[in-house]
DNA sequence: GCCGTTTTCGGCCCGACTGTTTTCAGTCG
């Protein structure tokens, strides 16, 4: 069993959290915190770079002792240093963390003083009031901790992009009636466009004397004021999110829209960056020696720094600020450069819209092609078609691509890949598609081995274009499916397969390292909206953000080619 | 525990707000 970025990374999370609380070094506890965050967002498996050898303490933030760590836990599946800090402390301490109000050294003093080890010690020495006789544990606190336990707060709750993002949009809308208003806009990961969210950050400016603090704590959506203050404060609104506003001066707007779109790790190292050249970076600018030199606006940052301006879907700390200073970043794939849409349902299989409809709101939005990809028999529930209905579908494009003017109807499918790696319409009919979008409906629990496999086979066939939704992931609420992503990138980069990055706000895979995975291997990724309706067409900019997170440019998509190229490209696939 | 074009030792990003305090530690983002 090979063990993922992911359960490396929890490893040193977990270290770095009983170590704070033991009261370690904070410097020490910040090591294992940032070699979890680099594990996570490298694009290379750990495991594959232990295998071949590779020099891990390379790596920003891992050294000799991380590197060691990492070897271990590869090839043994476990840490021995995890297991023995657990056997000397109470590994429950760790979820007393998450409540509001707790940090390391308050759960290291109700640990030692009262020996509380869990959330259900925690409560009881609530009830007997054991908790109020520290010191240091005002009534405030004690209300917080009973709150947080009460309100389970400490089972964090992420938001997905699409949720959060509409509420945004509305907060701003009322903030913007507010007196002496001059700039607001939306900054946090909602602007890094990252696919699930924690809160809503909101960075303003506005001239002395206006009421948009007062305006803010007391809109109608808020439950609660977790704090308020002059230039910050946060509320929880009654669906639960939180929201943090910042008000700042104008000559600071740009630093501090900087400092809370983050992402941290990115700010982190850009500061540390200024350090080393004298500077001091915070939200109020850029400064030398007390004096600021930049921070009206937020490109002035970088520019200061010697650096291109990043944009907000790549602050990530992935690698963007070696390539700013090298002026070498990716030019970011933007929404206009799309010419059209490989993914689209209609009511003869489980769309809303008519072929005819569709078409026309596809020319609407200006493109100049979309590939109709109705489910085939396999997905009875979807209505599926056979091969006769495929037929019959194939004639009403025909006729309707002589008949409609500034959009061409590409033929296609969304074919099922059978358990077996067979798909579900023969090669006779998939001949005669412009293309053919291929996906896993079923059978989603199969082993890692296997469904690898299933979708290896299934790209033998030679008319197989795109795999669609490649994961099967719903975030939040299916997990996705076991495959070998970097088996099947490389299985396109052998066989001429495109990889659909679906913009579905709850799909969205491939993620973002995936898709730069699929970047340095050379595979093109079709950004598709999956619509189920007319108005899934505007699903798109969902699948642009995260497009942008995984640094595609407008030459590593698909459907940014115009019709004659992209007919010109399909043909190049087929035998 | 990591890191180095002043460094292999001695630093390590930065500030707001709260609560419980008489000047600040802890938490949070």
């Amino acid at each position: 069993m090979r063990v993922t970025n992911q359960y490396i990374a929890s490893i040193f999370a977990e270290i770095a959290d009983l170590l704070d609380i033991a009261g370690e070094n904070p410097f020490r506890v910040r090591a294992y915190r940032n070699a979890a965050r680099t594990i996570l967002s490298s694009s290379k498996n750990m495991a594959d770079l232990v295998e071949e050898g590779f020099d891990l303490t390379t790596l920003r933030g891992i050294g000799k002792e991380l590197s060691q760590k990492i070897i271990e836990i590869v090839q043994t599946g476990e840490l021995s240093f995890l297991k023995r800090l657990k056997a000397s402390s109470s590994p429950e301490l760790e979820t007393l963390l998450r409540i509001p109000g707790l940090g390391p050294r308050r759960v290291q003093q109700l640990h030692k003083e009262l020996h509380i080890n869990s959330l259900q010690d925690l409560k009881k020495a609530l009830q007997k009031g054991d908790v109020e006789k520290l010191p240091g544990f005002g009534p405030k606190l004690i209300e917080s901790i009973a709150k947080g336990l009460e309100e389970k707060t400490y089972e964090e709750k992420r938001y997905r992009l699409f949720e959060a993002d509409p509420v945004a949009k509305e907060i701003i809308k009322s903030l913007k009636r507010s007196h002496r208003l001059l700039s607001i806009e939306i900054a946090g990961s909602i602007r890094r466009r990252r696919e699930t969210v924690h809160d809503i950050d909101i960075v303003a400016s506005c001239e002395a004397g206006s009421d948009m603090m007062d305006r803010f704590t007391t809109l109608q959506e808020v439950d609660k004021i977790i704090m308020k203050g002059p230039t910050r404060s946060s509320v929880t609104l009654k669906s639960g999110i939180q929201v943090d506003l910042r008000v700042v001066p104008k000559d600071a707007y740009g630093a501090a829209l900087h400092h809370f779109t983050g992402s941290k790790a990115h700010n982190i190292a850009l500061r540390k960056m200024a350090v080393k050249r004298g500077l001091k970076i915070n939200e109020y600018g850029i400064f030398k020696a007390d004096k600021r030199i930049a921070g009206k606006k937020e490109a002035d940052i970088y520019k200061n720094l010697g650096l291109d301006y990043i944009e907000p879907e790549m602050r990530e700390n992935r690698g963007e600020i070696l390539l700013a200073g090298e002026h070498r970043l990716p030019r970011l794939i933007e929404e206009g450069e799309i010419r059209g849409d490989l993914h689209i349902h209609t009511t003869d299989s489980d769309g809303a819209g008519s072929l005819r409809e569709m078409a026309m709101a596809a020319r609407e939005k200006g493109y100049e092609y979309i590939a109709i990809t109705d489910h085939t028999k396999h997905l009875t529930i979807a209505h599926g078609l056979d091969e006769k209905r495929v037929r019959k579908q194939l004639e009403v494009i025909d006729r309707l691509n002589e008949e409609l003017e500034g959009i061409t109807i590409l033929k296609s499918a969304e074919v099922d890949i059978l358990e077996d790696g067979r798909l579900d319409l023969p090669d006779t009919l998939l001949k005669e598609l412009d293309l053919v979008v291929c996906a896993v409906h079923y059978k989603l629990k199969l082993s890692k081995k296997a469904q690898t496999r299933r979708i290896l086979k299934a790209m033998e066939d030679p008319y197989f274009s795109i795999l669609a939704h490649p994961t099967g992931r719903l975030i939040g609420l299916r997990e996705p499916y076991e495959v070998d992503m970097e088996a099947v990138i490389k299985a396109c980069t052998h066989r001429g397969c495109i990889l659909e990055l679906n913009a579905q706000p709850d799909r969205l895979d491939l993620t973002d390292i995936h898709c730069r995975m699929a970047k340095e291997a050379g595979v093109p990724i079709a950004i598709s909206t999956d619509a189920h309706s007319v108005r899934d067409l505007d699903l798109m900019t969902y699948g642009i953000g995260q497009a942008r997170r995984g640094w595609l440019e407008k030459s590593d998509v698909l459907n940014t080619k115009s019709l004659k190229e992209l007919k010109k490209y399909l043909k190049k696939m087929r035998p």
